[in-house]
DNA sequence: CATGAATGAGTCTTCATTCAT
DNA sequence: CATGAATGAAGACTCATTCAT
């Protein structure tokens, strides 16, 4: 999240006044939202558990949508920001998958509030806030293609596949598996999954073939 | 789902004779809340839409979140009793996944408004709604498990893939084409897809391998 | 209850159908009022109750107010009629009042769920119900003005009291009497307060006095 | 009921600064229940007249029962507190219960709204909340039986009458008494009645005995 | 910048009553 | 006479947002 991702960007809210403040309702936020889901997260409860009045949080955001929408540019920014890092250094197309997925179940599987968000109570938006969410995915997808073209560069990925189909394959896996594991009460550890994960992304249903080495019978 | 599908189940409401009356008010239903979302569907609305007054709807449904249930109950019933009329016919283990997606997409691909609630709306409410419906997808997640069984049996899936995340693979794959394609304003055909994304499914991102015979050329 | 007790009396409803239907009726009323309460009681469980259709509630009754109304005529003139046969037999003013006292507690004291509509439930409804309860109360305040006057005559009660502080000290009494069972759940026997409530009634709380034969210290 | 008596005690309700607020909220639903009765006072009525918004009223109160029991607190604790104070100062029982009676036919009869409240349209609330009202009746059911038992020690009342029976004679009577009068449209003066009522309470329908020296002549 | 009291639009649900059959 | 499905008016309560201090 190069830089931008605090304030409502050109609004003409939240011109940097309080930094710690803000971050503070972020913070808030997203306890809140994880345990009430967005439409149930009255703004009072938000500005209490930011330690701030009600009015104050409108000295930072638009609205309450402006809110959630800040909390994911910030969150999930944060983790694009992470997997480009990431990414730079991986050795091939195989391992930047491995450790895209790695980093995804890694960072949320150490916050289950945020997860909670994203996952479960993100969807209770209207279709609007939506769309603006799968611009804030954007560089995310944008990593994920980026990776897939290395791979078909590097011989290992189909180039017959269709992007967009490929794109789905790889975040409708990585999400329906957040998904259950938050709706599981995340009790079982969700990074540790990431391998199996990108094995079946990988080979598909029909597994590993044996002219990867030697076929199984 | 078997013909028995009218009314709530023992609920003492929606025992009334009227059945074209009960499918009104569903179908106004879909319709309002593909427009408007499951929060901003109101009853009113609802009740107009379909033709009667306020107060009948409450004479088939307990409440709106029984509207919601209801709605899905049924369509999703429909869907899961064709698939298991297909799944029934099919030759082989791949041939059901096909059968199987090309019925899901095809089916939510006639319908957008029955879409939009299932892939947008429908994860707006509660938590506790969330579980319900995932009694009702239970049997096709049952049926995807059974494929995939078969499949191992007939030697073509993978014997060393865990069954959770194949599960995933499956379904977050077609969920988050489902999504895609609704969010994107339905322009394009869904059906047609479901070649691509079983091959997808199948083969991974490494695609068929040479000793699949011949694919796609 | 002289023999126009059925019906609304000209309200052009009632016109003595079928008698037995209509006490049904008034006798699920008091059952489901006592229950819920005037306000809670719904023609629909009343209807049910008494074994006929909502509608045919509207066949014997204006409306629900007239159903209350119809059940106080009812049985509050059972217990006039009773009242005033007893009253012809008694031998002294004081034995009258004994015997409506006992009359009155008696009959409710067996009917919890009529004492439970008169004594609590009677008193949710609007003021001018409460005035054409009025009425129907009149002949058993007549009851008590005549035995009084029948007391004055026969020397045994003061001719200075006010008569109508006289009755509300009287009807007052009981009527709180009545109440404090019900609202205690019933659980005493009303009939056997009777005789301590009349002696209360006849000397006040300075109790008989020595020229009434002998005092006790 | 000194002092503290604004807010809901510990509801976290009504901790809001002005309390000039709260009371016309408070004076604007004794106005408009007296007028329409609990059951038909709207809330939009009752901040209407108070000159608020609807949801202000939520600011002080929890809800509309909160409301009414709030009106209760308040003003039955108004004439408690005098009444405790009338009777410190009381020579005899028989002074204190001409205070008592005189208070409290005063408050009532100068404020027929309130007594409207308290007499009719109090008695059209639900079971519960009728217990809470017991509960609040208390201190002045406790001040009655002080009375009587010191009347006792007096000498003056009969320790032979059931204590529960000398309560209802008293407050039965006094009921009826405010009851009747505001029925009849408080036409007449309430509190000149009180000597009357006092003298039936003390020698009952007999009336005082000629040992009692002299008596009205 | 911060506050938090005040606002008032928005909505599900109930239930007495009607009327076509 | 009887039915009971249908009606639709009515009302308490919530909560995002504002604005005077």
């Amino acid at each position: 999240m190069n830089g931008c991702s605090f304030s409502g960007e050109g609004r003409g809210i939240g011109t940097r006044r309080d930094e710690s403040k803000y971050n503070a309702i972020l913070d808030a936020a997203v306890l809140v939202m994880a345990e009430s889901g967005y439409h149930h997260a009255q703004i009072a409860r938000i500005a209490k558990a930011a330690g701030v009045a009600d009015g104050t949080v409108y000295l930072y955001f638009k609205n309450k949508e402006d809110i959630l929408i800040s909390v994911l540019r910030h969150t999930i920014g944060e983790i694009v920001d992470k997997a480009t890092e990431t990414s730079a250094k991986a050795a091939s197309a195989e391992e930047q998958l491995r450790s895209l997925v790695r980093l995804y179940f890694g960072e949320l599987g150490v916050r289950r509030d945020l997860a909670m968000v994203t996952q479960v109570h993100l969807r209770q938006v209207d279709a609007n806030i939506r769309r603006e969410i799968g611009d804030i995915m954007k560089p995310f997808y944008n990593l994920l293609d980026e990776m897939f073209e290395r791979g078909v560069g590097e011989g290992v990925f189909s180039p017959n596949l269709n992007r967009r189909i490929t794109r789905r394959l790889i975040f409708g896996t990585m999400d329906e598996t957040v998904s259950a594991w938050v709706l599981s009460g995340a009790k079982y550890d969700l990074a540790s999954l990431s391998n199996d994960v990108v094995d079946a992304l990988l080979y598909g249903l029909t597994g590993p073939k044996a002219n990867d080495t030697e076929q199984k019978g």
